[in-house]
DNA sequence: CTTTAATTTTATCCTTTGGTAAAATATATC
DNA sequence: GATATATTTTACCAAAGGATAAAATTAAAG
């Protein structure tokens, strides 16, 4: 992964990156990489507070100080993750597009949300916690960016509306609908395996799950 | 709250109760309440291994070994929350009747559901705090009591379906969407306030909730 | 091959945290 | 109101956890 170009979140320059002047050599690239996939799983696991830089080097095969030369705080390197999930999962509702019909705009935004959930599980049980407790690092990312990304698509919602094309719904309410329902398959994962065995690694299920979520949104919403 | 009757999580009994004989003294109760609400609340920010005993403590305003007291380690106090959360969440779901239509008890399902995420959102939240962090605790549950009811369920469903009075979906999958939507609202609150400034709280907004999504679940699924 | 800079390890520090012991205080019972 | 019991406080402790310093090792550059 590691996408982060520009996002808004507080990102000093080298704010996460212990004073080394020649950046991006090859084991710069390769361990950073390896603790951010670490640090998002046991972030998954206990949320931010409750995840410890021992567990996380342990899974990042390397020693606590040896990690903390990468990422100078445990904040420092939460941030870091957070800030490439967050890119990755807004980027499929600025796609959005009025121009194209609701149908299958909606539609298509539906296979991407699930998609995340079925490449990102733990990314997504990450964002998950973050908000859950309150979403004490991304208040003010929601505050002010994603907020302003919702107005946008709510107006191109609401203009299909006015077209005709779509039921009478409230555009706020159906993202979140969405967005509830795709992610409660990475979020929830653990409940779904319980009640079914299942997990959208299953390819047959992720399919499954995708059309029926689709079924029922679509015949829900449209005309 | 503290209804808690017979709950199938390991309640040995008086497992969190240090050993005194005379149970249930006025200060007893009263303090016992007061720890499980302060409990509750910070287990929904910071989950089970983030919070702390003297977060907690210092919430239901007395001293760490005094809380020690009444629940004789934090594990004994986290599973009380749990136990009383699982018995309230799981509560509407046993009430699904298959001789009534299932406009009816669908809809009176949801009612409950979103009502859950009004009254209790800190309380909701521990609860998916547990799932997303894999159900540490709670795993044993799901696999047993949990599968159970929503198997029964799934079955009244289907029934629904071969009578022809509801759409050709999938039991479980309505289910879990079910869950997604209206837990939605309380596990991420954070976000929706961030994004239209509302909560449950306000009535007014409740309702339109409520209808919304009714109207397009109720749509999606009827015949 | 050196020399220099980047990376890793070892040892250590200070704070927080879950939990205990025992003394002190309050409450109830006779 | 004296005695027994329940509750609260005070003083600790050992382990865990985030972080730093400095030595040791490895990789890169000339």
């Amino acid at each position: 992964m590691t996408l982060n170009q520009g996002f808004p979140l507080p990102a000093e320059p080298d704010a996460d990156r212990a004073g080394n002047k020649r950046r991006d050599s090859r084991i710069q690239v390769r361990n950073r990489e390896k603790i951010l996939e670490a640090a998002t799983e046991i972030f998954s696991m206990y949320g931010y507070r409750g995840a410890t830089l021992d567990q996380i080097a342990e899974k990042a095969a390397m020693s606590k100080p040896n990690l903390l030369y990468y990422f100078s705080s445990k904040e420092k390197l939460y941030l870091a993750v957070l800030r490439d999930i967050l890119e990755i999962w807004l980027q499929p509702l600025k796609e959005l597009d009025e121009r194209e019909s609701p149908e299958r705009e909606i539609s298509a935004y539906i296979d991407q949300k699930i998609r995340f959930s079925q490449l990102y599980p733990t990314a997504s049980r990450v964002f998950a916690n973050e908000i859950v407790a309150g979403a004490p690092i991304l208040k003010p990312v929601l505050d002010s960016y994603l907020r302003d990304i919702v107005k946008k698509k709510a107006r191109v919602i609401r203009k299909w509306v006015k077209r005709g094309e779509l039921a009478d719904v409230d555009p706020y309410h159906l993202i979140m609908m969405i967005w509830a329902v795709t992610q409660h398959y990475a979020d929830f994962a653990v409940q779904i395996d319980s009640l079914l065995g299942k997990s959208l690694d299953d390819e047959k299920f992720y399919n499954q799950t995708r059309k029926h979520i689709k079924r029922i949104l679509m015949r829900g919403i449209l005309k």
